[in-house]
RNA sequence: GCGCUUGUGGUGGAAUUGGUAGACACGCCAGACUUAGGAUCUGGUGCCGAGAGGCGUGUAAGUUCGAGUCUUAUCAGGCGUACCA
């Protein structure tokens, strides 16, 4: 009786003795050479897992194999995001804590990978919303409120530095009070009164990467636009450093390009504008067009600016209220939507400082007062918006650039000569004693002449302006951080840090209170006894030595910030990591998560990283050298037809001669496309009494590429493959599916050859009567050639994590072992240790069942040798003016000249000579031989 | 609008980086074994054509002895972003 692959039996018992034996446990280990193996932890919902979840842990844990293998020290952990909106909507729906929840939620995730058998050190296991992780978070946060960015050296320094400064220059204020509001303008977590992303629907303020297209990411609810004082990150402040890290690192060219737009670095030039008859009033405007001086027509402020009410004249101030009105009406929403031409005039001229020309001053909402300094110089001829506007108000538009018609568009452009700057006669506008001419110039050269201009006349400075805003840190919501920071007589002040952490109070409601404060009002225990520094109930607060607590909690990226540091040492109470473990570890080498966050925690993370960086806790300047983005798994639904008012179901390709409704059908009842009709029927009661027409006697159902999602009944999750097939086979299908980075929907039906796969390779290692093959003869030298074309196929695929092409070479090795009946031992024992990474379960059995010592996980990735790979003879097309004719055996060795003269004087090569003369011939070893032929004259 | 990205059989996808396009797998067809098969094994399978042969990598041109790969234009899909001056 032959032995059974029996992968039920086989993966139970591997995953009992990994457990037993800590197979996966990493220690710090200076012999060795680290590296660290990252996925970006999951968020545990309470739909558990689907097949999309483990595509990257399958990619990177088959990465993390193939290092250790290679003898690598490799650090390969797994945790959870566990703060989120969705646990606390389930608790405000049901009353259930988001702990219990969040831990139950856990609990299955855990089930569910340790299923499909990854290499994952359970024992460095983090979870954002324990105590002993976010005390680092909240001990981060206090860290930030005590440094400062140094403008000058570029990174953060501590925030006495700052004091001592203002001492030195007298400029450090007396009453706490002043203090305080001076050093927020500094700090690296500060409170401000900013403009916020407010969502009412949510009741929480959202960053601006949470919001898309004017709703909430997360419900879908509108967001409008409201100043509330925060706590925020100085994200800004390292714009520079954000960008030029991005240099350094290793990700794919389109996500780094994604960060550089959305840091969106800008050199302009800032120029000062004084108001006509208002010597009191004047304003700046940034432009990145500087060489656009002589066409401006007219200026534009925001509506939010300050400035406003400033120049606002008394004649246009009720038209401009009325329009300030007519603004804040319109929610984010709308303004993005609908571009339509809006403005008013403001009544004031502004000054163009170098030709002297009075121009208008509107107040327009196309003029954004969050970016640059809120106002600009309308150049209606170079940029479109403010063509459409000089348009609708009948400004005048000045061309300045050769041959640009401007007649019904603007010219945006940046090529070009330029030409009327200035308009005067003879061409140039004399100020301060020097002459500016830009006629003539490339676009180009006229911007760096006109900064120099500017700068050099004092006119205004060149400035580089970043998109990137600051990170707003808080958040009205229960499930999160809470603020380690007291309000003493309204003065945030940091709990002590040896007090950390400040726990997350309990409470019976999870919604906002009645007088609309953010749900930790519900805490009973919420007010900081400074003198006996514990947390009270806050009916003693007395402004004396008991004070209030913050009420806010902190956002979801909090928590995901430094998570990659906590891993390498998990369970220290002295530090978020030890220097030992830190200077070990450094970085890591290899993130494996999706691209949806590529301006969320890829941001935040890098930007929190390099703040510990700059005090010496984390090692290196970027977190993640390199980062691949697996594809996002789509889901593949199922259609069955039922004819109009029947219930009678038709088969696909008989449909069209029906009146039919296509129904979404469970894919987990389709097999290939063909439904199970009995599991049809017992599917729902509604279709227990339906007839089918079929096609040759199947129903075939439709398909569509969907969102995998419950209402389109096309969720697929791995615990059913791996019932079915075994986590072996779900490992080699989800890698065999296509290449880890591109996204592709989810299909079940190629699945039965990986089985299949797996099936071939394990009756290689067993005769007919269930012994084992393995024999200590001699290799055959096809076997050899055989084992080393795959050993040197796989190492170079799993380099460039080409997963799919390294599984078609097993295949192919074992289909050709498989006939030469190879029974070698030193083969068979080799083959385990290939297949480890992606199919780690049947490796280790194997392993042992020829009497390996150890694991497989332990045994020495095998070098191939050329000398077994070299053939004595090739194949190869023989072209006639570039088309293959005919193919003839060439000795491996031949040179390109005994190729030619064998190549014309094989007998096939007759026909194609006669008559002709050759006119070049090409040879290229091991690739071609080509001859180009003409008739003859 | 801008940025990035992808177009190859019925399907998922290969192609040593400019050298015999379609590896491997699914599906399909034929056969073997079988009481049976959603098991296993063998062979076939890009398209047109009986055949020789011809045509084929979204479309059109170009470079080359030779192009899926390089260049230019163009079309279509996907992702990101949005009044950023």
């Amino acid at each position: 009786m032959a032995k059974e692959y029996n992968f039920r039996e086989i993966e139970q018992k591997w995953h009992r003795l990994w457990t037993q034996r800590q197979t996966y446990k990493v220690t710090e280990d200076t012999e060795r050479q680290k590296f660290y193996v990252l996925n970006m932890f999951p968020y545990p919902s309470g739909a558990g897992l689907h097949v999309g979840h483990p595509l990257g842990y399958i990619a990177s844990d088959i990465y993390a194999r193939y290092k250790r293998l290679q003898g690598f020290n490799v650090l390969n952990p797994m945790g959870y995001d566990a703060y989120g909106l969705p646990a606390e909507q389930y608790a405000i729906k049901t009353g259930q804590h988001p702990e219990k929840t969040t831990f139950a939620n856990i609990d299955r995730y855990r089930e569910q990978l340790d299923k499909i058998g990854f290499s994952f050190d359970w024992d460095r296991e983090v979870r954002t919303c324990t105590p002993d992780y976010y005390r680092w978070t909240q001990w981060a946060f206090q860290k930030m409120f005590n440094s400062y960015f140094d403008e000058d050296l570029q990174k953060a320094q501590p925030i006495e530095k700052l004091i001592d400064k203002f001492k030195r220059e007298g400029r450090w204020p007396s009453d706490p009070k002043a203090q305080s509001d001076l050093l927020m303008n500094y700090r690296i977590a500060f409170l401000g009164e900013t403009m916020v992303n407010w969502c009412p629907g949510l009741g929480t303020v959202l960053a601006n990467d949470e919001v898309v297209e004017g709703v909430s990411v997360r419900g879908g609810f509108p967001v409008e636009q409201k100043k509330m004082r925060q706590w925020c990150l100085r994200v800004s402040a390292y714009s520079q450093r954000l960008l030029d890290g991005l240099d350094t690192i290793d990700w794919s060219e389109s996500i780094k390009e994604t960060q550089r737009n959305w840091i969106g670095r800008s050199e302009g030039t800032e120029v000062e504008i004084k108001v006509d008859g208002n010597p009191d009033a004047s304003f700046t405007i940034f432009t990145t067009r500087a060489d656009t001086m002589f066409g401006v027509t007219f200026f534009v402020l925001a509506p939010e600016s300050e400035l406003v009410d400033k120049l606002t004249t008394s004649g246009q101030r009720a038209a401009v209220e009325d329009y300030l009105r007519y603004v804040k009406s319109r929610t984010e929403r709308e303004r993005m939507i609908d571009h339509t031409v809006t403005g008013v005039f403001s009544g004031a001229y502004g000054i163009n400082p170098i030709t002297g020309d009075k121009c208008p001053i509107y107040i327009a909402e196309y003029v954004l007062a969050g970016y640059g300094t809120g106002a600009i110089m309308a150049v209606p001829a170079h940029d479109s918006r403010d063509y459409a506007f000089a348009r609708h108000f009948n400004l005048p538009i000045i061309p300045l650039v050769e041959g640009a018609d401007v007649s019904e568009e603007s010219y945006d452009a940046k090529e070009g000569t330029v030409t009327n700057s200035p308009s005067s006669p003879d061409g140039s506008v004399e100020y301060d004693g020097e002459r500016l001419v830009l006629n003539g110039l490339s676009i180009k050269e006229a911007i760096a002449e006109t900064k120099r201009f500017v700068q050099a006349h004092h006119l205004g400075r060149i400035k580089v302006n970043y998109r990137l805003r600051d990170a707003i840190f808080s958040r009205q919501r229960y499930w999160g951080e809470p603020f380690p920071v007291y309000y003493k007589k309204g003065i945030p002040t940091m709990i002590p840090e040896d007090c950390l952490p400040i726990e997350l109070p309990q409470v019976e409601k999870f919604l906002p209170t009645e007088t609309g404060e953010p749900p930790l009002g519900n805490a009973q225990m919420w007010a900081w006894d400074e003198v006996n520094r514990k947390i009270v109930d806050k009916k003693l607060i007395d402004e004396q030595t008991i004070f209030p607590i913050e009420l806010y909690t902190m956002p979801g990226f909090a928590g995901s910030s430094a998570y990659y540091l906590r891993y390498m040492d998990p369970h220290n109470s002295e530090a978020l990591v030890s220097d030992r473990a830190a200077s070990y570890w450094q970085n890591v080498d290899l993130y494996v998560g999706g691209s949806e966050h590529a301006t969320g925690h890829l941001i935040y993370s890098r930007f929190w990283n390099k703040f510990l960086f700059d005090h010496g806790v984390s090692k290196k300047e970027e977190p993640f050298q390199k980062l691949v983005n697996q594809g996002m798994i789509q889901g593949r639904s199922n259609f069955v037809y039922r004819i109009k008012e029947t219930n009678t179901f038709v088969s696909l390709g008989l449909k069209d001669q029906y009146d039919v409704t296509p129904i979404h059908v469970d894919v987990n009842i389709v097999k290939n496309d063909v439904l199970d009709i009995e599991a049809f029927k017992a599917w729902s009661p509604e279709y227990a009494t339906a007839e089918f027409i079929l096609e040759d006697g199947k129903y075939v159902c439709g398909w569509a590429i969907e969102k995998m999602s419950k209402s389109m009944y096309n969720v697929v999750n791995p615990d059913m493959i791996v019932e079915n097939y075994g986590a072996d086979t779900l490992r080699l299908y989800e890698m065999f599916l296509g290449p880890v980075e591109q996204s592709k929907p989810w299909d079940t039906n190629g699945i039965d050859g990986c089985f299949r796969f797996l099936k071939k390779l394990w009756a290689l290692y067993w005769d007919k009567d269930g012994n084992l093959t393995a024999t200590d003869s001699e290799p055959s030298a096809e076997s050899l050639k055989t084992l080393h074309k795959l050993i040197k196929k796989v190492t170079a695929d799993i380099e460039v994590f080409s997963y799919n092409t390294s599984i078609s070479a097993f295949m192919v090795a074992v289909n050709e072992l498989t006939q030469q009946r190879c029974t070698s031992r030193l083969v068979l024992q080799t083959l385990p240790v290939l297949i480890a990474p992606f199919a780690p379960h049947i490796a280790e059995e194997l392993w042992e069942a020829l009497g390996c010592e150890g694991s497989v996980c332990d045994a020495k990735w095998p070098q191939y040798d050329e000398k077994y790979l070299v053939e004595t003879s090739v194949k190869l097309g023989v072209q006639f003016n570039g088309k293959v004719r005919f193919d003839m055996l060439f000795p491996a060795d031949a040179t390109p000249e005994q190729m030619i003269e064998l190549a014309t004087s094989a007998p096939e090569a007759a026909k194609y000579l006669d008559g002709m003369q050759v006119v070049k011939t090409i040879a290229i070893p091991k690739r071609i031989v080509n001859i180009v032929v003409k008739p003859k004259a």
